[in-house]
DNA sequence: TTAATGTTTGACAACTTTGTTAAACAAAGA
DNA sequence: TCTTTGTTTAACAAAGTTGTCAAACATTAA
C-alpha cells in the first residue's frame, strides 16, 4: 500500500500561501496556483476538492498562526517588557515574510458577507489586554484604552509592510532602502510603544 | 441634441468606489457593480468600454484624492502643528468613509506585476518630509528618520480601520464600541505623534 | 413632426475559470 | 506476478464573466 503522499498537497498549500501572503495576488486562480507550484491543476481539486475549501484551509491556518503567535509571546512569567519585545520580534519577522497575510484574511471575510467572521475563539487577547492595563497602572507606558494600545502596536508593525509599494512610490524610496528602513522598525516601534523613562 | 448625461456614468463610478473602498469587496464583478447601482451591466461597457478601464479610472481618481489631501494639508503658512491636525482630521474622515481605498490600490498594483506602479508623480511628499525634519530639529517631535515618522502616522490612521473586522473579532468589540474607539483616534494619534512637552 | 443624437436593454458570442471523469501510471503487499 | 491503493494526467462539461450588437427608447433641435 503506497504511503499517502503529503508532498504535493503541502506544496500546493505552500504555493498558495506564497502567492496570497507574500506576493499579495489576491485574485489568483487555481490555474495560477497550480502553475506556480508546477503541478497539474486537477491536483488542486484532488487534494482540496474545491477552490473554496483550499481557501478556507489556508485562511484557517493563517488564523491559527496569528493565535499561536499571541499565545507564544504572552504565556510565561517574563516581565511585560520582555514579552513585548518577543511579540514585536516574531510578528515583524512573520510580516516581513508574509506582508499580505492579514490583507488576505480581511478580503476573504469581506467577500462573503462576513457570516462566520465572528467566531475567532482567541483566548490570549484578553490576558494580553489585562497585562497592558497593569503596565499602565505601574506607570511604565502611556495611559490609554488598552485596545488602542494594541491597535497602535499592530498598526505600526503591519501597515508599512502592507503598503510598501504605495509608500515607496510616494516617498521615492528604492527597494534596498525600504528594506533597510524595515529592519530598523523593530527597535523603533519598541521605543515608541515602551518609552524609556 | 440631447445633453450627454453625466448621471449614470457618475452613479456607476460612485457605486464601484462604494463596493471597493467602503465594503472592501475587491473581487466584485461588473455584474455586482451594475446590480448595486441598479443599472444594466451593458451600461458599464457603454460608459467605460471595459472593466479594466473602469478600474483604471477609479484607481486614478483615488490616487488623485490622496495627492490632493497631501497638497491641501501641506500648503500654506500655518505652523506644522496645525497642518498635522488638519491632515489627521481630513485623512481620518476619508478613511472612515473609505477604509479599503488604499487596500484596493495596493492589490490592483500587485495584480499586474507592478509595471506602472512607480509613476506616482507626487510633489507634496518631499516638502512634507522636510517640514517634519525641521520640526525635529526644533525639538518639537521625537527625532527619527522623517520617513519613519510619516509611515507611523499613516499606519496609526489607516490600519485600525482597515483591519476593523479582524480587530473586532480578536478583541471581541461590538460595532458600536468600535465606532466609538475610532472617533477617539484623531486626538489620540495627534498626542502620540506630537506629544505635549 | 421628423431627424439626429445619445441612452438603455436583451440576446448572444467569446473567453475564463471551476469542477468532473476516465484512464494511465506508480508503488507496495499478497 | 497480480491486485490494490493512491497519484497524476488529459479531455470534457458546467458555470461564470466579459464584451458586442442591434433594436428600442428618450430627448432635443430643426
Amino acid at each position: 500500500m503506497p504511503i499517502k503522499d503529503k508532498g504535493t498537497e503541502q506544496l500546493i498549500k505552500d504555493t498558495a500561501k506564497k502567492i496570497f501572503f507574500a506576493d499579495g495576488k489576491l485574485h489568483a486562480t487555481t490555474q495560477d496556483i497550480a502553475d506556480a507550484a508546477g503541478v497539474n491543476r486537477t491536483l488542486v481539486h484532488y487534494y482540496f476538492r474545491s477552490r473554496k475549501l483550499l481557501f478556507e484551509q489556508v485562511t484557517e491556518e493563517a488564523m491559527n498562526e496569528l493565535r499561536q503567535m499571541m499565545s507564544d509571546a504572552f504565556t510565561g512569567k517574563q516581565p511585560f517588557k520582555e514579552k513585548l519585545k518577543k511579540l514585536i520580534n516574531v510578528f515583524m519577522d512573520q510580516t516581513i515574510a508574509y506582508p499580505y497575510r492579514e490583507l488576505f484574511l480581511i478580503t476573504e471575510t469581506n467577500r462573503y458577507n462576513q457570516e462566520h467572521a465572528d467566531q475567532v475563539h482567541d483566548t490570549h487577547t484578553k490576558p494580553f489586554l489585562a497585562e497592558i492595563k497593569e503596565e499602565m497602572d505601574k506607570g511604565n507606558i502611556q495611559v490609554m484604552d488598552p485596545r488602542h494600545y494594541m491597535m497602535n502596536l499592530f498598526a505600526l508593525m503591519a501597515y508599512p509592510l502592507l503598503s510598501a509599494n504605495l509608500s515607496k512610490s510616494f516617498m521615492k524610496i528604492s527597494d534596498h532602502e525600504y528594506h533597510k528602513l524595515m529592519k530598523q522598525r523593530k527597535q523603533l516601534i519598541f521605543d515608541m510603544i515602551y518609552p524609556a523613562k
